[in-house]
DNA sequence: CCTTGATCGTAGTGATCACTACAGCTAGTT
DNA sequence: AACTAGCTGTAGTGATCACTACGATCAAGG
């Protein structure tokens, strides 16, 4: 099968390079010269730039639940716990540029432009589901905890990409504390 | 001095453009045609497209602080006080285009391009100074609960912008409630 | 009227974009 | 060994990008 790139290879190298450079910076030209193969390798297993960009951004999600599953154990008793708990595994460095991309991404999606757009209900919803989830109570108060609870993550995370980890730390003391 | 075009009403149409089809569609040449002129027109005020993208920046930023100025009158407690009342007016769905340009802004601005970059610091940094000055407290205290009111803002707004205005209520009514 | 400078259309630059036609190569199957 | 299916290079498509050289046009001052 694999000749001399799978195209497995070729979407780690589309999401390493989207990680390093950002989602604007991500072409045929510049991967393939990345990659070291002509962009005709990388049409060939990504037929349109759209399909190119839905891979990348569904691995990217599958990253950033693995983030949350190591975030969040189990039985948190609202959006106030949940979120104590889980902010220290988000803060981590390491997973900055995943944060920076999810923000690209979703920047992208609220100016109309696809496929973001199309992407982005499912991949919050998987953030809503996930955190119902780990919540306690009825589905209705669960749901409700779960939006509060991404409101805080992803507006802590923003303030960190903006104004610094100092900055959001300070904040999610307050917040949650 | 104005001969058919002045350069208020070229950046006011580019302001118009981008709150319309957002800033990936922002071009000479897009806007040009929109305007029902030739791009040279245009390149002859902002000889750069960083130039052209600053200006329409600068104005969303003041547009912003507009709002935030009907947002918030006087002297709030806190980071929840100051947020409670604040949210009727920046959820309302006449300034949605407003955020989100604000997020695509944002969202470039994490992923290093510029000149998103180089804005976005000024552009948090005056949000947080705005906010300060409404809060009381010592100086140290006001600026911690003024970055905690921003993640919740931003959290909340984009919450908006992703899940829609339900979703966004449900969850300020839960966080600041 | 003549000059001067501001304004902007005509035309075109090279670069990059996503994408394609076509042919050639390789690996595994028969 | 022939065939097939998968893979990739060569070359080039038209579109759009930001940006420029140059000249025509206009308003206003002397």
């Amino acid at each position: 099968m694999g000749y001399r790139h799978t195209r497995e290879e070729l979407l780690q190298g589309a999401v390493d390079a989207a990680l390093e450079d950002g989602l604007h910076r991500l072409t045929f030209g510049r991967l393939a010269t990345r990659l070291g193969v002509t962009d005709r390798a990388i049409v060939y297993y990504f037929p349109s730039k759209d399909d190119l960009v839905t891979q990348v951004l569904t691995v990217l999600g599958d990253r950033l639940v693995g983030v949350l599953a190591d975030a969040v154990s189990g039985g948190a008793r609202d959006h106030r716990d949940l979120v104590a708990r889980a902010w220290p595994v988000l803060a981590r460095p390491q997973v900055d540029p995943l944060f920076a991309l999810y923000f690209e991404a979703v920047g992208l999606a609220t100016a109309g432009a696809e496929p973001y757009r199309s992407l982005a209900a499912p991949l919050v919803a998987g953030w809503v589901d996930w955190f119902a989830t780990v919540l306690v109570g009825t589905p209705a108060v669960r749901r409700r905890e779960a939006e509060a609870a991404l409101a805080l993550v992803d507006g802590l995370l923003l303030l960190r990409q903006l104004a610094g980890p100092a900055a959001a730390n300070r904040a999610a003391k307050v917040l949650v504390g």
